[in-house]
DNA sequence: CAGATCTCAGCTATACTGAAATGC
DNA sequence: CGCATTTCAGTATAGCTGAGATCT
């Protein structure tokens, strides 16, 4: 933060013309046109998008990412499971614990390193992951709604080549 | 949540074969196609990468929607701010007292309508803005580094057409 | 001993809600 | 009166930090 702080209480207009104001969901030119703040627009709506076709279920996006990474990937520690997915060990304790109390993974002890548990999916994990993915795909498509076939290949092949390193 | 918590302290093994961990970054298959998922990601990036480049002038990303739009905009009432940028009244106002109080912005009480603040750039507040401007583009630059120049047009459209409605 | 793992307490940023005070 | 605006207090979540207990 820069300068001083300006007075207060000289009076002036708003907007500087008698028009009614603009109420309108309206963001400036100078954001509009960021590739950066784009993809943030796009993103909060995707995550909305998928938050509330997981809700109904009572999981979470990272209760899915758990349970995708476990399926995809196989069992793992917690250590390791939070490396894959990049989710901080404190976070994942939690999400661990309520997926647990659901049923839907089980943490035992390694008995060749007692100091982690290995995490690994239940039969009703499995299941359920099972009817998570049909919401997800229900989701993707209300999500590139707007583009045709060929642009949701083309944003895809785009978002991971910038991804890509 | 569904089901019912499991035991805990049978013991097994971690992976089920002998081999090291695998503390690698490596989302899993069913993460990595999903086009919200590829989203979210970059758009993380992207705000790293932004708020990395207005940190040093200790400006957040929303102190510099706020410029931003008062600039592209003009001046305005902070509910109508709030509404153009989709910013909550509460958060507005803890990001116009900060910005107030580093003389970037003037709030004064509108002399036709006395609920209301009048919102404004002052002159430091343009002139910051400029030099904000210069440090945006650079992160939009490191933003979309992998990408050719065709290819960054392309992805601008995409989103634009993905958010249209 | 150093280092990894799991757990717990707490912190920050972001987004949102409820309500009071003031004015239209 | 109803309604809008600003302000303040509080809640929820995600992401992160520090530290203790346990184990390699």
């Amino acid at each position: 933060m820069v300068g001083v702080a300006n007075g207060y209480h000289q009076a002036m207009d708003a907007g500087g013309s008698e028009q009614p104001r603009t109420p309108a969901y309206e963001p400036p030119a100078r954001l509009r046109g960021l590739p950066t703040w784009l993809t943030g627009q796009a993103a909060r709506r995707g995550q909305e998008i998928v938050a509330g076709a997981l809700a109904p279920a009572g999981i979470r996006r990272q209760h899915f990412s758990v349970l995708a990474s476990l399926a995809d990937q196989g069992p793992a520690s917690q250590a390791d499971l939070g490396r894959r997915l990049v989710i901080d060990r404190s976070d994942l304790h939690a999400l661990l614990a309520e997926l647990e109390q659901g049923g839907l993974i089980a943490r035992v002890r390694d008995r060749r390193d007692r100091r982690r548990n290995v995490v690994a999916l239940t039969a009703a994990g499995n299941a359920t992951l099972k009817r998570l993915d049909a919401r997800i795909d229900a989701a993707q498509a209300a999500f590139l709604g707007p583009l045709s076939d060929q642009e949701r290949a083309e944003l895809t092949r785009l978002l991971h080549k910038l991804l890509e390193p």
